[in-house]
DNA sequence: GCCAACGTTGGC
DNA sequence: GCCAACGTTGGC
């Protein structure tokens, strides 16, 4: 079992809507350290679910659903996409403050690397993660 | 709205 | 293969 963090911007496609939609398709990915992260997820891998530019916080996790396949929106290159469900939403968000003022998590993707999409997280994180938003599997 | 960080493109 | 120019992302 592998952890992942990945990125929407609420006001296109946030955590409610996929609780709204039941499932959605993972796509749009144009960059190659995501896509290749994409491709390394498997079904039943846990995915926390961070709101970039409305929000900055971790609100929720998703579960893969399916591995990847190619990217249906993308008419050229090699890209691809994963389907994703909502799995639980967190009882209190994580503030990107907090996870940058957090010493265990100084080495997320999300605070070295602020422009990657799709990032694996180790256990310890995502477990302080699961902490930090008052929430428990 | 600005700007820093990063990725991509294209000329040489 | 290098690097300058440009585009995009995303926090502030």
């Amino acid at each position: 079992m592998q952890y992942w963090l990945v990125k929407s911007e609420p006001d296109v496609y946030g955590y409610d809507q996929l609780v709204k939609d039941g499932r959605t398709r993972w796509d749009g990915v144009r960059n190659y350290q995501a896509r290749n992260n994409l491709r390394a997820m498997k079904t039943g891998d846990l995915c926390l679910f961070y709101h970039s530019n409305i929000g900055l916080e971790v609100v929720g996790i998703a579960r893969v659903l399916t591995e990847h396949y190619p990217d249906p929106t993308a008419d050229k290159g090699d890209w691809s996409s994963v389907d994703l469900e909502p799995f639980i939403s967190f009882t209190r968000p994580v503030s990107l403050q907090q996870i940058k003022n957090h010493p265990a998590l100084q080495q997320l993707g999300l605070v070295r690397n602020g422009r990657l999409s799709v990032m694996p997280v180790s256990f310890d994180e995502f477990s302080t993660l699961l902490s930090l938003g008052d929430t428990k599997l």
